[in-house]
This record gives structure tokens, C-alpha cells and sequence, in this order.
DNA sequence: AATATTATACGAAATAAATCGTAGATATTT
DNA sequence: AAATATCTACGATTTATTTCGTATAATATT
């Protein structure tokens, strides 16, 4: 019951996204810094970034002022997701699980963490238990 | 202690790996049947890519025979760490724990694989506690 | 041996993404 | 009000990636 094909952000896409997820609304200037604070990015190059962004439905802007504020129109878990089953599917061939090993695996987790994580574990196989598997198969 | 940059594989470049890593030591043709169980690509396409990778270094080539035979010349867990490090960097601000839990929350997980995931952390825990923490800030 | 098939090499077109320059409008400062 | 700064619009260039066509060589088939 999705309305639009939902536009696929690209890698610089994505920065600004960031940077709006991460602090609101923004102008075109506060973007353009934000990211100066990673790379070297010319304004116009972040004004255009946006303005294409805007077209593929990723961001709104209020124009009422003449600086114009773009906000994130798209939102982060949902993206992230979007983005996580592409990234599974083409560098772990699919498997979500491989994936989630080797990000443990490979890099220092505090203990906190994985407590998060064993809390979140236990939710699910709650959730196991009280909604069996679907029984449906690759078709 | 790495020799060399490690040259980063594009989208298709990976769909090869895949099937190389899959398959092992395979020939053009090979390759190219195995990506149009996907989509549709023509065989020079095919060809092109796995010579720009032989370039890069991604691949080595057994050219004994007219019909050359190519394999992967990095390995999978390598390439894979590699790129998820950029992507937890570009899609999770570079939280991999939130990549997990997004990874673990948002699909179904088998109760077979959420032990395997314990047994992860059971390992992970001893590991932590057995080597303590090194206290490495961020420069 | 002639024909058809299957290879590789490689230039180049097609596509996608990122970057920037310049023009013109609006606001701000002096 | 003139000069200066800041903004948007937008075409064009640059760079990266993907795709394919064609030439040519080697092999297999008839």
C-alpha cells in the first residue's frame, strides 16, 4: 500500500539526508557547511544536490522567505531499511544474518551494547513464540 | 599492515565477486549466465567488466587456454568488511549498532539464527572480558 | 576447406552522478 | 542610492559506471 516507488537517495543524497534527519530543517548554506565539515563542497553543488532532491520527492522546502528551508521528506528508518535490504542483497547475496555477524564480529562492541542487543533478541523470539512463521516460501 | 589500497568494487563489479566467491574460478560465459539469472546483460558487457576488474586487481585471470578462466583475487569476509564499513558510515552515521538493530528488527529472524547470534555474543563477552578494552579515543 | 560458432580486445556511446560557473533577483550594508 | 553580499535557477562540464558494437583470432562443425 505504498503510494510512490518511494526514490532510491544516492551517496551524496543521502549526506544531506543526514544532515537533515539530523538537524531539522535546514537552508541550503547550513547543508552546504554541515558538509564542508566532511569535504570540500561548493555551494551551488549543494544547492543543486537539493533541488534535484526536491524534484525526486526525497525533500520539501518552504519557500515563503527568500532563503528556502528544505526538510527531509522521507523518513530515516524507513530509508535506512530501504537502503539495508539493497545493501544485503548486494554485498551479503541476501543473507541478513551474514551481515549482522560480521558487523558484530568485526568491531569492538561494549557491553552495553550487546546487552541492547541480547534485550532485543529476547523480544523476538517473544514474538516467535506468540506469531509462528508465516509459512511462505521463495516463490 | 595492508599492501595495497584495496581498490573499492562498483555495484556490478560486486554482483561478479558474488558469483566468483559463489562458484569459484569461472569463464566469461559462466559469469555472464550466472548475471542473467538476474537481468539481463550482454556478454561484452560481461567481459568488459571482469578486464577493468583484472585492472583494478579485483580478479586474476588463468589465460593458459583461449577461453580464459577468472577468479576472485580478494577475499569475501575482506571485501565485505570493507563495504560495510562504508555503508554503516554513509546510511547509519557510522553507528553499526544501530545497523544491527535495524537489520535484526526489521525482517523475520529464525530461531536457528537468533542462537547462532548468541552464540556470537557469548563469544564476543568472553573475548571482552578475557582482553580488556583498549583505550583508543577518537584523535 | 569452407562455414559457423565462440573467444578476446578495445574504442566509444549511453547513462548516471557530482560539480561548478554565471546570470539575475533580492536583500543588506555603507 | 550605490555598492556589496547572498540567494536561486539552470545549463554545462566533469567524472564514474555501464553497456555495447565491431574487428579479429581461434576453434569447432559440416
Amino acid at each position: 500500500m505504498s503510494k510512490s516507488p518511494l526514490p532510491k537517495p544516492t551517496e551524496s543524497e543521502l549526506e544531506i539526508l543526514q544532515v537533515l534527519w539530523q538537524h531539522g530543517p535546514s537552508t541550503v548554506r547550513f547543508v552546504n557547511d554541515e558538509l564542508n565539515r566532511r569535504r570540500e563542497v561548493g555551494y551551488t553543488t549543494s544547492l543543486k544536490l537539493l533541488q534535484l532532491m526536491l524534484d525526486k520527492g526525497l525533500v520539501l522546502r518552504d519557500d515563503d522567505s527568500k532563503t528556502h528551508v528544505y526538510r527531509a521528506a522521507v523518513r530515516e528508518e524507513e530509508t535506512q531499511g530501504l537502503l539495508l535490504d539493497r545493501f544485503v542483497d548486494s554485498t551479503f547475496g541476501g543473507s541478513a544474518m551474514k551481515l549482522v555477524m560480521q558487523a558484530l564480529g568485526n568491531r569492538r562492541t561494549s557491553r552495553e551494547e550487546l546487552a541492547q542487543i541480547r534485550r532485543l533478541l529476547n523480544d523476538i523470539e517473544i514474538q516467535n513464540d506468540t506469531t509462528p512463521p508465516s509459512t511462505d516460501e521463495a516463490p
